[in-house]
RNA sequence: GCCCCCAUCGACUAGCGGCCCAGGUCACGGCCCUUUCAAGGCCGUAGCGCGGGUUCGAAUCCCGCUGGGGGCACCA
């Protein structure tokens, strides 16, 4: 039998990196069975807030390629069957009126236990179970009820969700007991902390999909780093593909104890699936992104300065601090360029009849220059990087020059000339 | 307060009784390469929370402690 898993965040708020990994989880475990991974929402109301949040949501598992089977369902729409459930139990002597309430009727000897795909054997002593309130007495289920019967009659087989819901899961084993409905397997993964140690929240740093995309991470480095935060494959494999992740997932090898995000390590993971995309679809990324964020840099340029970056940033962010130079005069400051008039005027009498202006022949009469004037590499190019780039820190300086062409590279030296001779 | 869960380098983790005086990745330090910064290569610092057991033998099993987390609604 197939297995089908479900992803059931609630509309409030926007869906954290957690929950994403909670997502990615059931998705990665749906994918690797030939299941189906099946997304609802568990709303209680219809409001404005519900409808954006649950935007949000989709565009979120889009963005990360976690693809959902059929329609999104929502929790409200279940309202008669849950009512339904909760008469039926009346019915039966499982649950009993209270001041216009109907309340679960708990066992209060002996534990309810389960078999966690993760966490292993859990037991909860069934006197500390209270007895639910399974529909308030406005007539409207509660989350337990309405959570146990939504995943009964979706014929869910494995409830993977975070670590939070593990003090619900004896509640609803016992309802769905009474309802004589099957058991999923319940696999409860752990917190994802943040950097200080503390849950992850709204304080602290990027949290929603959104904010990590408009830092510059690319989708697959996300989810590749994701998947790695509480499970891993062996004891060496750090770079999967999205392919290769879904071949491999299993609950097994989920560790039971919480874990820290480190935007650290996702930087590195960033830059390395920058430096491995074709060149092609890193500048299509890079525009993309650019455009999304209001870079006005001129298409043509951005995607001829690509190469030249790629292989230096670690997020797509970097790239109007890094490459900015290519659309803009600059400012060098003095203290880069202090004294350099003289060989500046050089460099600019050498550039002026280089043929080609390319990279190569750009670089041998740069090298030659700085030969013939006695300085070595560093001494003799920094200053031109500070004239032309306006920082010492930049890509390479001849396919700079190249890019930016002849006429503005001497007008950059020229300026430099002048102002600090 | 009560219930439940968790515990290996700073971080993510491998380890499921001998293969471990603990392996990989990030970060950190050093060296190499080098036009800068990265990237890359090589080397290194760093860890089994504590105390009892069990066993010929424990990071691995058991108990306690400590620490961390989650939950105790007619919220989801």
């Amino acid at each position: 039998m197939p297995v089908r898993v479900r992803f059931a965040p609630s509309p409030t708020g926007l869906l954290h990196i957690g929950g994403v990994r909670t997502a990615l989880f059931n998705w990665l475990f749906a994918r690797h069975d030939g299941g189906e991974f099946l997304l609802r929402i568990e709303n209680t109301d219809t409001s404005r807030e519900v409808e954006e949040s649950v935007e949000q949501i989709q565009r979120s598992l889009r963005w990360l390629g976690l693809d959902w089977d059929g329609e999104i369902e929502f929790q409200l729409d279940g309202l008669g069957r849950h009512q339904e459930a909760a008469r039926r139990l009346l019915a039966e002597g499982h649950a009993y009126e209270h001041e216009g309430a109907i309340r679960f009727r708990m066992p209060d000897e002996g534990a309810t236990v389960w078999a966690d795909a993760i966490k292993g054997q859990i037991s909860y002593p069934n006197e500390k179970l209270e007895d639910l309130v399974l529909l308030r007495s406005d007539g409207r289920p509660t989350y337990n009820l309405a959570a146990a019967v939504d995943d009964a009659d979706s014929g869910i087989t494995h409830v993977i969700r975070g670590e939070d819901h593990v003090p619900n899961t004896p509640k609803q084993i016992r309802i769905l007991e009474a309802l004589a409905r099957p058991l999923p397997v319940y696999a409860h993964v752990p917190n994802v902390f943040g950097t200080d140690g503390k849950k992850l929240s709204k304080r602290h740093g990027a949290v929603s999909v959104e904010e990590f995309r408009a830092k510059g991470y690319v989708a697959p480095a996300l989810m590749n780093y994701l998947a790695l935060l509480g499970w891993s494959y062996d004891d060496k494999t750090t770079i999967m593909s999205r392919d290769e992740l879904v071949e491999r997932f299993g609950l097994e090898r989920v560790g039971s104890s919480p874990a820290t995000f480190d935007y650290e390590k996702l930087d590195w993971m960033n830059g390395v699936y920058l430096r491995e995309m074709p060149p092609d679809q890193f500048a299509d990324d890079l525009v993309a992104y650019l455009r999304e964020t209001g870079f006005d840099g001129d298409e043509e340029t951005i995607r001829a300065s690509a190469p030249l970056v790629q292989e230096k940033i670690a997020r797509l962010d970097e790239y109007p601090k890094f490459a900015g130079f290519f659309f803009r005069r600059v400012e060098p400051s003095a203290e880069l360029l202090d004294g350099s008039g003289p060989l500046l005027a050089q460099v600019r009498e050498a550039l002026a009849t280089v043929e080609p202006f390319a990279s190569e022949p750009i670089e041998a009469a740069l090298r030659a220059l700085a030969e013939r004037l006695d300085l070595k590499p560093r001494q003799a190019f920094q200053p031109i990087r500070a004239a032309v780039t306006g920082s010492n820190v930049s890509p390479g300086l001849f396919e700079s020059l190249e890019l930016l062409g002849r006429n503005e590279s001497l007008a950059r030296l020229d300026a430099a000339i002048k102002s600090y001779r």
